[in-house]
RNA sequence: GUCCCCGUAGCUCAGCUGGAUAGAGCGCGCGCCUCCUAAGCGCGAGGCCGACGGUUCAAAUCCGUCCGGGGACGCCA
């Protein structure tokens, strides 16, 4: 959805990448009469200290043996006639082959504190739709589902700092077996009605509540196997509707899932839109995306063997490798030479795999349902919801909304007037490693009905489980058994059905506590009110970089005393950074009367020594030229769908402003040029990092 | 059986489309608050980058084989 974007952007650091990269292109042109389709890829990168360069590139390297010339010759042609780039103060061929350049500094800082710089790169045309979260609304949400939104939200602020309009998705499985679970715990466990529901609902923290029912629903099961034909009842029941175990499942569904938006927006994570299954189901989506199927012919009935009476789809093996490259005909599908027969396989072996769509009841899978939803989120399906709000939102602790309401999907009815939802250009589904299979099946459907683009612009943002370390289960009263195979892993799985597991809202009530203390006890003036509402800050900062500093292919032990911790390499720690960088600018105001604004307008007056290395050292330009790669971070980000590269870009970033901080005074320095520099500098070093922790949901206190 | 992910310092992890001396945090040892907040900073110890082959001027990074750990492959979702 149209969210504010920030119409005037800083010039970060991939503009200069554009034009030394064009400019050299040129010179390989003219020099070597290498032309674009001959000449190679140039690639840019920082010199491990600003005495060799600002940025540089092996290109020589590359050239040396088709031009039978040593690296190093070339790199000094290349330097040679390099002749004037705007920008670029001094080309250098370093001894070992580098070609490196050096930046016009003054030049370069005064660009990016000036406001109205233009944005730095295009963003690509279409909205994208990210699906995150998706939490069964049956029971609280625990860190797992956390890691889930904190990559999902990342990546939502990721796109839309690159220009891309997002819409951000939340989808809620309200006829799944897991609520159904719960709807059996309250009626047959406990007996209840759904009033006494509602009862029990207004009286306690029903998310927690649940919790507690679930895990002994599943428990029983296994001792009463009736309660499995209470479960089936109940599903038959929800999936009918107009009955009181709909109702239940209705009521509690609701419930939970504002429960969980409450937990999500403590985190500063939310949405555009909740897409209710119960919608797809009874709007009949898979109907709609049935009939595409089966006229593609991507779907058909299997007549016999043990699928006999489904509707199955064959399954291709190498669909990841090139989409464009599958045919939806799977008769044709194996190469020539793995057709010859092997005498010691059976023919069932050799039997084409395939999955059900629809049972031979005539009952759809959860793939069929979730093909009807991709196929709706590509704009492919040819049907729509009705949309209703959800919840208002009219305004946050920080003022008034940035966007409309929260919508939901309805069966009937609705708003007339609603922003159009679905659609997408580019789809991204923020789902656990565990159903690569399903997603992978979602875009062999889209490459079957005659969208392979489709297919290429589906992407399954994975990443792994959040287990326990064996230390927080212990303090969650869970060991394992010594000699059991749980005891000899590395961490101990989370486990909704029994219970096990540490819920969003317990960690992030303790990461308040622990940081109220301390900031109580560092700024004792402080209201017990603005404490706390700084050490929520706190908190966040620390749970989000903690969720996104692993990168996604990486189980996290979670450990609670490491994820409480305030120092080392965490959210906090960046925090820390710019509220000390703020505090400077506060003093000065206060001491100098010095603002910012009148800061900066007076600098181009005052000559640059310090920024230009006269004191001998170059940390003072180093902070500016990392400082200008968040766009370059955003670019990797977005390429490698990996966020522990913006967790520690901010913290490395963080850390550097540390140490200049402890070498380099500002207020007390008495050179007026030199503070002047240093301030500016820090400025926007202050500027970028509070944007890279915007960028991470996380705000900046205005204490400590 | 097939496929996917992971294997880097005592521990937890970064290292992007190959590039200049392999990094961080925690932990450990020693220092630093009359000086913009010590949630901080400095110094030190600590690594045959799972193994072996290959590609390359250049491999932790790409390819292959193997070893070790995890996961997926259902008329569940």
């Amino acid at each position: 959805m149209c969210r504010r974007q920030p119409r005037k952007r800083t010039t970060l650091i991939l503009p200069v990448h554009d034009r030394l990269r064009a400019h050299v292109a040129r010179l390989l042109a003219t020099l070597y009469s290498l032309d674009d389709s001959s000449a190679p890829a140039i690639v840019l990168d920082y010199p491990p200290n600003r005495e060799l360069g600002d940025l540089g590139t092996p290109v020589a390297f590359e050239l040396a043996r088709r031009l039978r010339k040593a690296p190093r010759a070339i790199a000094q042609d290349i330097a040679g006639a390099f002749g004037s780039l705007d920008g670029i103060r001094q080309v250098a061929a370093a001894p070992n082959g580098y070609l490196n350049f050096f930046l016009e500094r003054r030049e370069f800082l005064l660009a990016r504190l000036s406001p109205g710089a233009a944005a730095s790169v295009k963003p690509p045309a279409g909205k994208a739709i990210v699906e995150h979260t998706a939490i069964n609304p049956n029971k609280a949400a625990h860190i797992g589902h956390l890691r889930n939104s904190a990559l999902g939200d990342t990546l939502v602020r990721v796109l839309r700092f690159r220009g891309i309009t997002v819409e951000v998705q939340n989808y809620i499985d309200d006829t799944g077996v897991q609520v159904a679970d719960v709807v059996v715990g309250f009626r047959v466990l406990e007996g209840k009605t759904l009033d006494q529901i509602r009862e029990i609902a207004e009286t306690t923290r029903f998310d927690y509540y649940c919790w507690d029912l679930y895990a002994r629903v599943t428990e029983s099961y296994e001792q009463d196997k009736a309660l499995l034909a209470a479960r089936a009842e109940t599903l038959h029941d929800i999936e009918h509707g107009d009955n009181e175990n709909a109702a239940i499942a209705a009521f509690i569904a609701d419930r939970i899932v504002h429960c969980h938006l409450e937990t999500m927006a403590r985190m500063n994570v939310d949405y555009d839109l909740l897409t209710w299954e119960g919608d797809i189901l009874r709007l009949k989506f898979w109907a709609q995306a049935f009939e595409v199927l089966k006229a593609k012919g991507a779907v058909y009935l299997q007549k016999e063997g043990r699928l006999a009476g489904c509707w199955v789809m064959p399954i291709q093996d190498d669909v990841e490798a090139n989409p464009k490259a599958q045919i939806p005909n799977p008769k044709s599908k194996e190469p020539p030479e793995s057709r010859i027969p092997n005498p010691e396989s059976r023919d069932d072996e050799e039997e084409e795999r395939e999955k059900v769509i629809v049972r031979s009841n005539g009952v759809v899978t959860y793939v069929g349902k979730d093909i009807a939803y991709q196929f709706w989120k590509l704009g492919l399906l040819g049907k729509d919801f009705h949309y209703r709000v959800f919840t208002a939102r009219p305004s946050t602790s920080l003022g008034p909304g940035p966007h409309g309401p929260l919508w939901a999907t309805c069966t009937t009815g609705g708003e007339s007037d609603h922003p159009m939802f679905g659609g997408a250009a580019y789809v991204y589904n923020v789902i656990d490693v565990r159903q690569s299979y399903l997603q992978k099946l979602l875009k062999q459907a889209l490459i079957a009905v005659g969208h392979p683009e489709g297919a290429e612009r589906s992407h399954h943002f994975s990443y792994e489980m959040v287990a326990l370390s064996h230390a927080t289960a212990r303090e969650l009263g869970y060991a394992p058994p010594p000699d059991s195979e749980d005891a000899k892993r590395p961490f101990v799985e989370v486990s909704g059905r029994k219970g096990l597991g540490v819920k969003a809202d317990d960690l992030l009530d303790t990461l308040i506590r622990s940081a109220g203390a301390e900031v109580g006890k560092r700024n004792p003036e402080l209201s017990d009110e603005e404490s706390r509402r700084i050490a929520r800050m706190i908190a966040i900062a620390a749970v989000r970089s903690f969720m996104i500093k692993f990168s996604r292919g990486k189980v996290i032990a979670f450990d609670l005393e490491e994820a409480h911790s305030f120092e080392g390499e965490s959210g906090p720690y960046i925090q820390y950074a710019v509220v000390r960088a703020n505090n400077i600018f506060q003093k000065l105001q206060q001491r100098d009367g010095l603002n910012e604004n009148v800061l900066l307008n007076a600098l181009k007056d005052v000559p640059a020594g310090e920024l230009d290395g006269a004191n001998g050292s170059h940390e003072l330009w180093s902070l500016v030229l990392d400082a200008s790669r968040l766009d370059e971070i955003v670019e990797q980000v977005i390429r490698s769908l990996e966020f522990s590269v913006l967790a520690k870009y901010a913290f490395a970033l963080a850390q550097s402003f540390n140490a200049f901080y402890h070498r380099a005074p500002i207020l007390n320095e008495e050179r007026d040029d030199v503070k002047r520099w240093r301030a500016a500098a820090v400025i926007y070093l202050r500027n970028q990092l509070t944007r890279a922790l915007d960028l991470m949901g996380v705000d900046v206190p205005p204490r400590m």
